[in-house]
DNA sequence: GCATTCATGTCCGAAAACCGCGAGACTTGC
DNA sequence: GCAAGTCTCGCGGTTTTCGGACATGAATGC
């Protein structure tokens, strides 16, 4: 079904304020894959569904450093991560129209849903944004209810929270704090 | 869900004795679809669906003097095409099992599931063998029947007869000449 | 405000149908 | 007898189809 997909993966681990992070990368430097520590198993079924094919090997990765830069407060330090997300034609189109969201800003997803052309598709839009294979650096964060309220996030609502108050993003808390 | 394939494809032409043939390359002069020009509006689905962002242009092709070499009479011609053929797994054990069978000999459907490891899975094999998208040069007009008729192929029985002809191979007909 | 309801598009998993077969049991016709 | 033709059934990977689930949002009724 695929073609030619990298038959390597290196695996990366790196530590961050909300926890332990993962990164996968091929052997060209591109970031097929993020997650936190306590996903690991289902990244990990992911990466097998995903790249059966492919070895996974546990390393140094090239786009450490971006991370760690990033979390330091160098939000721009990802924009220099070359990623790729497998997935299906609708789902690349929401992942490339995250990353028009810049850093401090936030969008409804019924906002996403319309910059990808398809305003009805809200629900279909959520969904592609959850499966996002690349957190982060594909800012899927940045995408909250027309309300203002967080709604949801795969790596748990507090990731989210954190994210966005790093980033200097404002949004509506649930209840007050 | 596909992998980076080619961006491009080719899309050549050429006469042969039963017909003309369709060849389609990438920029890599890999050959990646081969057919019947009967079959023409098939192969253009085929490569639209397993190629969505391929742009795709008439022109010549890298491999055409390979084929006319072949139905010339050089049987060995088709040796040094190189191609690859989109598909699961399995298909693609299947294909390069084929290769295996020399011009001028043939092999039962059965056989060919032996040779793949998998010896009950003989309408798999077949169904594999019809699929195969790069045909000529992967010999699936090489596979007969294990009573020695010809039984299927795609293109039209009267050209598995003319190949097998073409390359000495013997073969039973199904009635009486 | 707040809970409920409904419309809606895409993806995923399960189930069933589809075949470029082959072996075995039966019928024919010599 | 025997050889060839017919029929039936099991085989297994792929494809298609179908039903549910979902990181929403807008409209209702209190």
């Amino acid at each position: 079904m695929t073609d030619a997909p990298p038959d390597r993966l290196i695996l990366d681990r790196i530590a961050t304020p909300i926890g332990a992070a993962l990164l996968v990368t091929d052997p060209e430097g591109v970031l097929r894959a993020f997650n936190w520590i306590d996903y690991e198993p289902a990244m990990l079924a992911w990466l097998a569904r995903r790249y059966p094919m492919a070895g996974l090997r546990e390393g140094r990765g090239p786009v450490r450093a971006a991370f760690e830069a990033y979390f330091a407060g160098d939000l721009a330090a990802l924009g220099s991560v070359r990623w790729f997300g497998a997935g299906t034609p609708f789902q690349q189109q929401v992942w490339k129209a995250l990353c028009g969201i810049p850093a401090g800003a936030t969008l409804s997803y019924a906002g996403l849903a319309a910059r990808v052309g398809r305003p009805a598709a809200v629900r279909a839009v959520g969904l592609a944004n959850g499966s996002n294979p690349v957190a982060v650096v594909v800012p899927c964060h940045r995408v909250i209810g027309s309300n203002g309220t967080l709604t949801g996030y795969g790596g748990g609502l507090h990731r989210k929270r954190w994210l966005l108050d790093h980033e200097g993003a404002s949004f509506t808390e649930t209840r007050a704090a």
